[in-house]
DNA sequence: AAGAGGTACAACCGCCATATG
DNA sequence: TCATATGGCGGTTGTACCTCT
C-alpha cells in the first residue's frame, strides 16, 4: 500500500541539485527520500522537546498539533522543503496513527456513503475514519470507486454496487467478509520509526501519577473523547499490546511514565485533572519500536 | 523477455480562511 | 484596518509499479 520512498529521477535530481553550490537554497520537490524522512523525524524529535514544553507552559492547547512542530524551522533540519511539504509528509505518511493496511470493504462502503452524504469534502470524511487521511480517501475514490461506479453506470445505467473491491487482494478483505465484527485483524504494520511522546511525572508528581487511558482498536469507528477513560494512579494501560493509540500508566515500571502513540490522543490529557501541571512533567520525544511499546 | 498501457499513490498547485503583526 | 504569513482543503499531476500482450 505504501510505496516505499525511492530514488526517483525527480528525487535524485532534486537531491543532486540540493547537494551544493548555488542550488543549495532551492526548495526541494518530489518524492521524499528515506534520509529526508529521517531528518524530519529527527527534527520533530529534537525540536519537539523544547517547543512542546514551552507551549504547554503557555497553556496553549494547540500544542497538541505536532504538525506545527514540524513546520517551525524545517530549514534548520536541513530540509529544503516548504512548510506545506513537511506538513503534508507528516500528515499523509509519517503520522503514527495512520493505518497502513489497505482500505477494507467496510471502509470503502463508508467512503461511498459519506461521499454520497457530504460530497467531496474529503477532510470531513477523513475525520470520520480514524487512521485515514483525506488524501488517501480522495485517491481511493478517484482511482477506484468513481471509475467503477461510472463504468457500472455506463454499462447498466445504474449506480455501481457498494462492494467495489473485488480486486482487493488482501486477506484483510476476506477476513472482513467472513466475519465483519468478530474478525480480529492482525495489528497493522507499524513503521519502524514512530515519533512518540514519553512524559514522566517528576518527583512522583505529588498526585501519585495521574494517567489517561484509551483502548481504541485499530478499526474503531471513532476516536471520540467519550471512548476515553481517565483515571488516577498507576492502574491503566496494562494491556499495552492492544493499545492502538495510547498506552497509559506505568506499563513498564519506569515510574509515572505515559507513552503516547497517537497525536490526536494527546487531547486526552486535557481532560485529566492536574495532568497539565507543566512543572510536574518532563516530556520528550523518542523513537519507539511499537512491538515492544517501550523502545528507547 | 520486452514494451505498452493501466493503476495506484505520493506530492504539488492554487485558492481560500484564519492568524498575526 | 490592512498586509503578510501560515494553514487547510480539493483538484490535479507525475511516476513507480503492475499487468497484459
Amino acid at each position: 500500500m505504501v510505496r516505499k520512498p525511492m530514488s526517483s529521477r525527480n528525487g535524485e535530481a532534486a537531491a543532486a541539485a540540493g547537494g551544493g553550490g548555488a542550488a543549495e537554497e532551492k526548495e526541494r520537490k518530489g518524492l521524499w527520500s528515506p534520509e529526508e524522512d529521517e531528518r524530519l523525524y529527527t527534527h520533530i524529535t529534537h525540536r519537539g522537546v523544547s517547543t512542546w514544553s514551552s507551549l504547554i507552559a503557555r497553556q496553549v492547547i494547540w500544542f497538541l498539533d505536532l504538525t506545527r512542530l514540524a513546520l517551525h524551522s524545517f530549514h534548520c533540519a536541513g530540509l529544503r522543503r516548504s512548510g506545506k511539504s513537511c506538513r503534508l509528509r507528516w500528515m499523509n505518511y509519517l503520522r503514527p496513527d495512520l493505518k497502513k493496511e489497505p482500505i477494507s470493504d467496510r471502509e470503502a462502503e463508508t467512503i461511498i456513503s459519506l461521499q454520497k452524504l457530504l460530497g467531496n469534502r474529503w477532510s470531513v470524511i477523513a475525520a470520520k475514519m480514524p487512521g485515514r487521511t483525506d488524501n488517501e480517501i480522495k485517491n481511493y475514490w478517484n482511482s477506484r470507486i468513481r471509475k467503477r461506479q461510472s463504468a457500472a453506470a455506463g454499462a447498466k445505467g445504474e449506480p455501481a454496487p457498494a462492494t467495489v473491491m473485488e480486486k482487493e487482494p488482501t486477506a484483510n478483505a476476506a477476513t472482513v467478509a467472513a466475519a465483519p465484527e468478530a474478525a480480529s485483524p492482525p495489528p497493522p504494520p507499524i513503521p519502524a520509526r514512530l515519533p512518540m511522546f514519553s512524559c514522566q511525572l517528576l518527583d512522583g508528581g505529588g498526585s501519585g501519577g495521574a494517567t489517561a487511558t484509551t483502548q481504541s482498536p485499530p478499526n474503531a469507528g471513532s476516536s471520540d473523547i467519550s471512548e476515553v477513560s481517565a483515571c488516577g494512579g498507576n492502574g491503566g494501560g496494562e494491556d499495552s499490546s492492544r493499545d492502538y493509540c495510547f498506552s497509559g500508566g506505568d506499563v513498564d515500571g519506569d515510574g509515572d511514565m505515559v507513552h503516547l502513540l497517537a497525536l490526536d490522543d494527546l487531547d486526552l490529557l486535557v481532560d485529566v485533572p492536574g495532568l497539565l501541571d507543566v512543572d510536574a512533567w518532563d516530556c520528550e520525544l523518542y523513537r519507539a519500536d511499537y512491538s515492544t511499546s517501550r523502545a528507547r
